[in-house]
DNA sequence: CCTGATTCGTGAACGGCGTTCAAGATATTT
DNA sequence: AAATATCTTGAACGCCGTTCACGAATCAGG
């Protein structure tokens, strides 16, 4: 009797493991590829990191992909935090903008393969990212509206979104270009600066046109 | 007797055979990438498609990557080409720029897997991009370079190679974040507007920058 | 507590993949 | 025409993600 568990606490043992499990997973996921990079990181390493057996894994997630999906939805919020505790109170719309865009330049270059894996995993074709990562994701936006709406008081708030998101796509994109050394990228001491006239120029832009 | 070859007519038939294999599996691999995708990519099913055996593959090329490597080349000079008939004489060097960039939100539009293999295909680490691959991107940024040294004949060179990468990088940003829908991207139907806003920035702050 | 039912952990096994290699075929040289 | 070098072939290897039957742990009900 008295088996019975009330609605704040219908946590049972069986819950309490499995979340543990997750999380060890998750841990060991990052882990793994924040020293090896997303292609180092293999089943059978993760669960050795996380203390499990192989098949665990796909008890406490789907797959692979969904492991990593967790990791990158915690590196996105380490991302927003990042940009959140930049300064950017007092200062001008444009300069804020500059100021979030060198937190991300920063951030790229502090925790490159994680935030490589966060751009670089691919999940099967036809299997669509879940919605609760495409949240992570909108939380980012948002920090970029705020000062994007002093600068742009005539955008109605759909134009708003979707001007700061290609605001962060290009500065996103002179990044990656630059770290991955795929193509002829930019020096890397060159980034700041090459993001600083990017993110100068668009605002300047930003206030003249429509 | 006549066997010695002369130095216009070094090509035996082995040669010729090599390099018609080579031919076969890159169109072999081209095909199977825009029909299916980087990641449907078989070394079994290239090798069919190319009427080899499996190991041949391998006597042509160093490995898949490398074959792929050659296919992402291919794409990078069909990209240069679609850039280069983009009419921009006659036009003013800002507007040239804005015609270069929505040229490239076509061809990516138009050739989408390949265009994405070729940014999402990676080496294992610690192997670099050949330099001949590199050329190829290189091409790629001098045609920006013609109109916006005009837009600034204060830069010397290097800075205005620099800037260049940074123009194309921030241009194939928004494209990416836009196809790639990984995140909440700018609906397809906008990236062309978007990119236009981009460069009309970009350019409109070079003119009145430093 | 005890019991039946349910859920979970386990690791061997499976299927698919890139890559290699010994053996035979073909081209090249002498 | 013989000898040598090179390529083709496809079976075999090793790695990897995923599954699955089995045994253990946990749960609900009395």
């Amino acid at each position: 009797m008295f088996t019975e568990r009330y609605e704040m606490d219908l946590l049972t043992k069986k819950d309490q493991q499995r979340d543990d499990l997750r999380t060890r997973l998750i841990d060991a996921a990052e882990g793994r590829i924040a020293r090896q990079g997303l292609a180092g990181l293999k089943a059978r390493d993760v669960t050795a990191d996380a203390s499990c057996a192989l098949g665990a894994l796909y008890n406490a997630f789907e797959d692979l992909d969904d492991l990593i999906l967790h990791v990158s939805s915690r590196t996105l919020k380490k991302l927003g935090h990042a940009l959140a505790a930049t300064q950017t109170s007092g200062l001008a719309p444009g300069q804020a903008l500059a100021a979030l865009a060198q937190g991300y330049v920063d951030f790229a270059l502090t925790n490159r393969p994680l935030w490589s894996a966060l751009f670089n995993h691919w999940l099967p074709a036809g299997r669509d990212v879940p919605d609760w990562h495409l949240a992570d994701h909108a939380a980012l936006i948002e920090q970029i509206v705020i000062p994007l709406a002093i600068l742009r008081p005539d955008l109605a708030t759909g134009d708003l979104h979707l001007r700061a998101r290609t605001l962060f796509a290009a500065v996103h994109g002179v990044v990656q270009l630059s770290l991955e050394g795929r193509f002829v990228g930019a020096p890397q001491d060159k980034i700041a600066s090459e993001v600083a006239a990017l993110v100068t120029a668009m605002t300047r832009g930003i206030v003249s046109s429509g």
